[in-house]
DNA sequence: ATATAACGTGTAAAAGTTACACTAAGTAAT
DNA sequence: ATTACTTAGTGTAACTTTTACACGTTATAT
């Protein structure tokens, strides 16, 4: 709400955390910055905001232009605005996570138009990072471990057809607890958001498993309720 | 991330959602606006970021400018950038929500240096708002709703002293449904985040119930938790 | 003394969560 | 073809949590 217009602008910017689920670990995309300040350091990507874009627009381009992809999950999760923030003045920040189907058939490969390099990183060892994207990036990781208990986000790290094993093994990396697989399977199936698809897993050594896939016309039922693991 | 300095500045502000709680009912502080745009609307507070100060500082100016309070229970909860949503130019704002007691001893009166009018009204009888702030009400509402289920935020629109009835009903009045008393007891005992001070309500007609205050030693227990009513 | 209105309490049924281990099925190697 | 291997897939009983439900107690006001 303004009374009287702009006596200070700032500079504001978008940061995203694209998270991706790869061999059973979580991964996220960091790209080595190429310019100062932070020149070589880890950062996560982001831009700043164009004067005829929405903020959701903004973090939707700047995934778009890492990736190639386009309609991908976007959440808006925090605004960092401290003062000390940017070291060549006053930035203010929108945080935005995104959950990317690594998996499939193609693995997704960054292009780094953007930067000097872009790379897939395991959260579990991640590097120290630019700016304030280390806190950045805690909180992004704290939203979606508790979102992940609220809606259904587990399937957007996964393929369009997915076993309940991967499906359980995203849950588990992303709250860093083994669960077990009975009752995980059981609370699961009792959504009713599954849709067994009368198909077996193609290629893989061993026992072939059940492939699902999500019904987003019964996730309705889902939302809002809380998944205990 | 910033890769070169600023092609683009924009206005930032702050709105705030300002809750409290009295004689049973949920009210929002909103103002009368004295200019143009939306002159004579109602509005939630808000203002312009001051060049040195944090976000969360600028919001707990606003705060302060109406209600002379400090040390508030606010939470940012969502950034507002869409194109249109200010008809003088490109203004992205930062909403915050925050819990006030006016309850107990001094009713607390908005101070309205700030606008032609302030006034506490009934969340249920909200009244059109200017700009985008229906939009940012609702969500910020729909927010509390959510949380007050795994934080202790209830306890910041009552006194310091309350009665599990006060209580319960801030929980009835937030969740829009009527809550079973023994069960509603029972729970919230059972968190041990409640301290009964041995002491009974003062002036009132009929029968005086426990007073309780919270206990924040003991509440990182309840963090994050579901509560279920 | 009496009427009033809110306070404060317990239990049993139902639902949900947890803990736990083996057989089935398909692949790969010999 | 047999065997060894690895993952898939399944049920039950104990325990915990949630829900539904009603009445005697206590302080105030008249």
């Amino acid at each position: 709400m303004i009374e009287v217009l702009p006596q200070f602008n700032s500079t504001f910017s978008i940061d995203c955390i694209l998270f991706g689920f790869d061999e059973g670990e979580l991964k996220v995309l960091l790209i080595e910055r190429n310019e100062e300040p932070f020149k070589d350091w880890w950062a996560l990507p982001g831009n700043l905001v164009i004067e005829n874009e929405s903020l959701d627009q903004s973090a939707s381009r700047i995934l778009h232009e890492l990736t190639g992809l386009d309609n991908v999950y976007m959440e808006q999760f925090h605004t960092f605005g401290d003062i000390g923030r940017h070291p060549q003045g006053r930035i203010i920040s929108v945080a935005y996570y995104a959950m990317l189907r690594l998996g499939g058939d193609k693995a997704l490969k960054p292009v780094s138009t953007y930067a000097k390099q872009a790379y897939w990183i395991n959260v579990k060892e991640l590097p120290k990072l630019a700016f304030d994207h280390q806190k950045i990036f805690s909180q992004g990781l704290e939203k979606i471990k508790r979102r992940i208990k609220h809606q259904p986000i587990a399937f957007e790290l996964l393929p369009e057809k997915f076993t309940l094993t991967q499906l359980q093994n995203v849950y588990e990396v992303i709250l860093g607890k083994k669960l077990d697989k009975r009752n995980f399977r059981k609370k699961m199936l009792s959504f009713n958001v599954l849709k067994d698809l009368n198909e077996k897993q193609k290629g893989v050594s061993f026992r072939a498993a059940t492939l699902y896939r999500f019904d987003k016309r019964k996730y309705g039922k889902l939302f809002g309720k809380e998944i205990t693991f």
